[in-house]
DNA sequence: GTCTATAAAAGGATAGAC
DNA sequence: GTCTATCCTTTTATAGAC
């Protein structure tokens, strides 16, 4: 409760509405607000609450609840993919980098927040199509096109042999979220202890590499 | 508009409450509604409406609105799996076999008013945990362990090499699913064409074989 | 820019007549 | 059992003072 005076210190930074540090607070907040709760039942009132702000405030930066809601999504896609991504260089054995890339991915899209995003998206994808069609291609799109250009690679090598590239990509994601990303979904199970992540990723990279074996 | 002045017929067979036609068309409405709206805008007067009864009726079948949602759902969980089931006899060819029991899923799982179906139960999940749960065992859980025997008896006979015959069932599934299940979720694609799932079908079933290959 | 009220509407649930 | 009319809470959004 106990409030500094004078905390404008850095506002006059960036080119539109001042990052007052507010609106900080309150992207950070709607944030909870809206993956915990889902799009209908988080009302301005909790957010501007959690925030620590009126919600005139949240208003006055937002405008509304959608656009409040769309800024939060969009702003969360932004870092689907980082962990998910093949270094520059790749070549070492190929088991070896589809299981470190294995083992980013069900590190980064199990994880709880990731799931609670990804709920919301698919829950709001009749009202917020534009949001649905964002997540994918940060997403999934974003992870297959990355790792259809390594497999092409390893096909043009002959170390495997792949007539889709994409096609194959998706298998690979296919069966690594498994049957989990749809008790993750659910609700049903906890984030995979590490022990489970390594399972799904051995099954599913055996599985690949049989499935595309040369000759 | 125009009401028939008694359409009183069949009302003394049930137990409890009388399936006047009325209690169906509700039934009919309310699935309806939920599914393409939503549990949270789905309100009661959109319902009645549909229904072609008043709200007060509606209330005195299902006493409130959760009652009805999950006695909707729990509906719809009834009819998940049966297309999805292995014949009692499967002494064909094993790729046979899987492939109609892939075509089969497919054509189930990807169906718009399935898909619907596990959206609203998705977004529901916190608040209706029991539903998660409930469609999971009748819908999934139920394909795993249906094909989960198959499996150990063709390992058995030494057509296919399964380890553990639950893992490799939800292996088959997840690879069905596929990237489509996602964009399907995310409301991004229409249901697939025949050409298409007979590709996915095709490829789980190729996959899955060569990684259970004999020796 | 930020706050404290307040307006205006929607929706879940109930009362009481028939 | 069914309907019409109503209550009451919640929630989005705005008005106006500082």
């Amino acid at each position: 409760m106990a409030k500094a005076t004078t905390a404008k210190i850095s506002e006059t930074a960036a080119t539109g509405t001042a990052p007052t540090g507010k609106r900080h607070a309150i992207v950070e907040a709607a944030a909870r607000v809206f993956l915990t709760a889902g799009y209908g039942p988080a009302s301005m009132d909790a957010i501007a609450a959690e925030a620590g702000v009126s919600k005139q405030t949240v208003y006055s930066h937002f405008g509304a609840k959608d656009a409040l809601f769309e800024a939060i999504v969009e702003d969360k896609c932004q870092d689907l993919m980082g962990p998910v991504r093949l270094p520059a260089v790749t070549d070492g054995d190929p088991a070896k980098t589809l299981g470190d890339l294995a083992r980013r991915f069900v590190a980064a899209v199990l994880t709880s927040p990731n799931m609670a995003l990804f709920r919301v998206v698919v829950a709001e994808s009749a009202r917020f199509p534009e949001l649905a069609e964002a997540f994918y291609r940060a997403g999934p799109a974003a992870a297959v096109d990355n790792l259809a250009g390594y497999l092409i690679e390893l096909d043009r090598k002959g170390n495997l042999a792949i007539r889709d590239a994409k096609a194959a990509a998706r298998l690979f994601f296919a069966m690594l979220r498994g049957d989990i990303y749809i008790r993750r979904l659910l609700d049903l199970k906890p984030e995979p202890s590490a022990a489970e992540k390594e399972a799904l990723v051995g099954q599913a990279v055996a599985a690949f590499l049989a499935a595309h074996a040369p000759d």
